[in-house]
DNA sequence: GATGAATGAGGATTCATTCAT
DNA sequence: GATGAATGAATCCTCATTCAT
């Protein structure tokens, strides 16, 4: 039914995307620096000449997987949150997935580790960009909280923060303290507390 | 009276003291791979071969650099929670200098960044053996806390936990994003969110 | 009347041809070493692998290129000799043809660089070889010359090594010093010296 | 009697030296691209990182061994000059040293071909660069011979352009057809052919 | 103890050549 | 025959570490 054309990556696409896969393989288990181009072009079963063929460097190599795994994961979060409405839902939704995805791809969290560590001059990190790219968003749902009066906090905008912290902060510790529990059971108390405080409110 | 072993550094501690900071600076400017060893030497004022006389390499001295640093964290917030004994005081207290200090020290985050990226195999990164070292102590607190009613969630850990994230997640993406503003400024509103929620309770 | 094979080129002569032209604008302008044969076959408007079918590799490519330029160079020097009788009115229109050749594809001189920098070892250049299949015809016209009682010299070896060598530093000075002017603008006057000497005759 | 510090370079000098001269026997014997760096400090006696201690570049080694060159041949052939004051016989010393010079250096005539084939784009060859910077001393004795009613020719120019294409042209004709016999044995055959022509003068 | 010249292992990158299509 | 994507050998250079002075 499918014709290949239209459903099947080209030779070179698939190749591409071989070398992309095995690129976040290594650079997530090793680092940038201790990644040898050899053993990315081996892992993905190409020469090294052809990694040269479709990424200029190892430093373009890298912030292409960078961008692969920033692109997943802003999919895997966004494209979830059509099906639903109530802004809460989308909330607790968005926040669930997000620490799903790096259950599911623990690795994600060096490369944008690595990318600071190595690439601290150029500009901003594709996980910043992301997350400004998305902010105006958020921000309208934040809003649309607030219009209905269930937002206590006076600033949509520092909620905000106070969650990509918050979200950022969970997940790097997470993996950078070498937990290697569920992220995403904590999801449910987390929101819980964030949403509600921990602490008793004022009678 | 007092003996100079005591209250007086060697001249052998000073150097080692220099060379410390020197490393401190350039290892946050250009990170721990493009620092090289001869320009701390240069910017400590030592020649190459002293650096390592006190350092038996340059993974030991970053290590150093790096320990230090949490030390002197570590004494920031915890130095100043002996004045007063209200546990939500001290909390309070402890999390706005936390912020402070990394207000103060920006450069610390890419240290703990480096670290991170270079030697993650080394075990846990040092920022996360001072937490751990430090978690047991926190734990009583909230304890107090919930014992005193003052405390919505259950969980004291996950409470903990989440203030952990919260701190961590705070500092890190306020650095790494490359914003310029002060941390300490949110510091108030951060705990009113995190102590009471973002949401409206229910009535 | 003309059967094709005889007058026309066929299409993969043609194909010859243009790689052979391509491969000496290259060479001449980047040198052998920084010569790509993707240029190369790019610029001769085939696929690289046309090349590999026509020249079996990279150096016998190039020599190929050299080879066709001394023919040319012979060609132009010597068709030209067959109109004139006169021993000397040969030697001026042979060294004036030399030196014009010269001024008309300058990059010829770095062809001739190249092949003795990166061949050194694959016996004589081809200047060289070409030269000396020429030295039986010059050097009768030399004899004749001397019959004539023309020559001062006794030798005429002697003579004609010195004007190979006086044209050969001529021309190689003129392009490797980065002079502009015409080479052949200096013909008469060089003949006028080398014929008669630099210095008044004893008395 | 000599103080060590003013006839013994230092042992960093001495150094230097030792890689300028393996680097032109390598260089002339290899040509520039086919010279490993490792070979050259091998010959030199020590490890590859001093000469790139001492050179930043194999390029700027190269360009330092030529250099040297260029100016061993600059000393040998001026040098020689002061003893004498007749221009004449300045002019038939200074082309038989010139001449003696190739003769007993031959590889040098490599290391010129080899500037010349590799940095092309590097402003003039220093071979000319050289010739040049001399250029006003020689045309100052060649005026002198012309008041003196011994020069032939109107312009001294053209008889120095002459000379200096013919010496360049014998050395490296000589070189790179291969010539094993001695240059400097047809100096005095150049001489009297180049001061008084090659053909007998009219009656 | 202090110094910095010397060392050499290690790795990114290029490009001539091959060969499946 | 023609093509150009794939290959991998070859080599310059950096910089942590050593050790003679």
């Amino acid at each position: 039914m499918d014709s290949p054309q239209v459903h099947r990556s080209s030779k070179s696409e698939q190749r591409q995307e071989d070398i992309l896969v095995a690129a976040a393989l290594v650079f997530s288990a090793k680092g940038y620096r201790c990644s040898d181009v050899d053993e990315i072009a081996e892992k993905a079963g190409v020469g090294k000449g052809t990694v040269y063929r479709h990424f200029v460097n190892k430093e373009t190599l890298f912030l292409a997987t960078v961008e692969k795994a920033m692109a997943d994961l802003s999919a895997f979060v966004n494209d979830s949150l059509d099906k639903v409405t109530c802004p809460l839902t989308q909330f607790r939704l968005a926040m669930a997935r997000y620490l799903q995805y790096f259950d599911r791809h623990p690795g994600t969290v060096e490369l944008f580790i690595q990318e600071r560590a190595e690439f601290r001059r150029h500009s901003k990190p594709l996980y910043f960009v992301y997350q400004a790219s998305h902010r105006e968003k958020w921000l309208e749902l934040y809003r649309r909280l607030a219009d209905a009066g269930q937002l206590r906090v006076q600033e949509p905008e520092q909620a905000l923060d106070l969650i990509g912290d918050l979200l950022f902060g969970a997940v790097f510790s997470h993996r950078l303290a070498g937990s290697s529990a569920s992220l995403a059971a904590r999801s449910e108390s987390m929101m819980d507390m964030i949403f509600y405080g921990i602490l008793t409110p004022h009678q």
